[in-house]
DNA sequence: ACTGCGTCCTGGGGGC
DNA sequence: TGCCCCCAGGACGCAG
């Protein structure tokens, strides 16, 4: 599934190829891929035929590229199983792959495709709005604007306000502490820190030691800390290596898959040696899904320090 | 305001 | 062999 580090590996390679592009057409080819467009597709043709992207700009799992004098952004959102894929003019004119759902093409011949098999993804133009002085991730941001639908999103631990020993970081922890749940629901709730599936949700827990549903006010500030380093480092080495390709459905702009799924510690162990203690990985339900742990190292009920 | 659950969707894989 | 059901899960809408 497309994390931050798949998405950031993403932005990489449409930055490189995308910004300057007109856009001569757009094709809509699955209604669905463009429901959180008020007015559908026909509202994304209209607002992105003429267009030029200017940059492309990522927080948490959202990508938008902002549509130069518009005050508008192309904002896209890959869910489980979502590609960009951008083709130069001869791939543009092959056959295409069964689960395309909106091709954008570009004056010089060349076309930006959103593949999405399982149609979690979805994308639409939207107005760029001021960021509100307190958004959600802390203050100070840089960012002159968000897309309104991206204004709930946190900043992720990558983002330089939530540095690690940053004063925002610091202050992220504080605001962890305060939520009502355990830590893998905070970890992976967009509004709390973006970016965290489950994937680097159970990879960070595993490498600080953590169980997923330890209370959040009940972990210390210094084990917060070293749950989100935690999180944080596994994320920077999945970037480093392309992105986790742990199944066929992640690939970069150019159809590459990465290769950091053999690193994979806890998710979708069930049954194999942890890699610290050898205790058998155990899946447990979660959430109307699945967590992984090891039951050694990640034991239920062990108190704060 | 906050928390947590149900829902959307498709194809792969396991079980019978 | 074939069929059926379960499973994966990000984000949002909504109930409590």
């Amino acid at each position: 599934m497309p994390e931050l580090p798949e998405v950031a590996t993403i932005r990489g390679g449409l930055a490189a190829r995308v910004p300057g592009r007109r856009v001569t057409d757009v094709e809509v080819r699955h209604e669905r891929a463009t429901r959180r467009q008020p007015g559908g597709a026909a509202d994304v043709r209209t607002l992105l035929v003429g267009a030029v992207p200017e940059a492309v700009v990522r927080r948490g799992k959202y990508l938008w590229l902002p549509l130069a004098g518009t005050r508008r952004a192309l904002v896209v959102h890959l869910g489980m199983s979502g590609q960009l894929l951008v083709r130069d003019p001869a791939a543009a004119r092959e056959p295409a792959p069964a689960h395309l759902r909106i091709r954008v093409a570009f004056d010089d011949g060349g076309e930006l495709w959103f593949v999405d098999q399982r149609t979690f993804g979805h994308a639409l133009v939207a107005p760029l709005v001021p960021t509100p002085d307190g958004a959600p991730g802390g203050r100070g941001s840089e960012e002159p604007a968000l897309p309104a639908p991206v204004a709930h999103i946190a900043r992720d631990l990558l983002d330089p306000v939530l540095a690690a020993g940053s004063r925002g970081r610091a202050e992220l922890i504080a605001r962890l502490r305060g939520r009502r749940t355990g830590i893998k629901r905070v970890l992976l709730d967009q509004s709390a820190v973006s970016g965290i599936g489950n994937i680097y949700a159970d990879e960070g827990l595993w490498s600080a030691r953590e169980h997923h549903e330890t209370a959040a006010g009940a972990l210390t500030p210094a084990r917060w800390r070293i749950l989100l380093d935690a999180v944080e480092a596994v994320m920077s080495d999945a970037l480093a290596a392309g992105g986790t390709s742990f199944d066929a459905l992640y690939v970069n702009v150019n159809g590459a898959s990465g290769y950091f799924d053999t690193s994979l510690a806890a998710y979708g162990r069930a049954g194999k040696a942890c890699r610290r203690c050898g205790e058998p990985i155990v899946r447990e339900a979660f959430a109307n899904r699945s967590s992984f742990r090891c039951p050694r190292c990640q034991p239920a009920g062990r108190r704060p320090r």
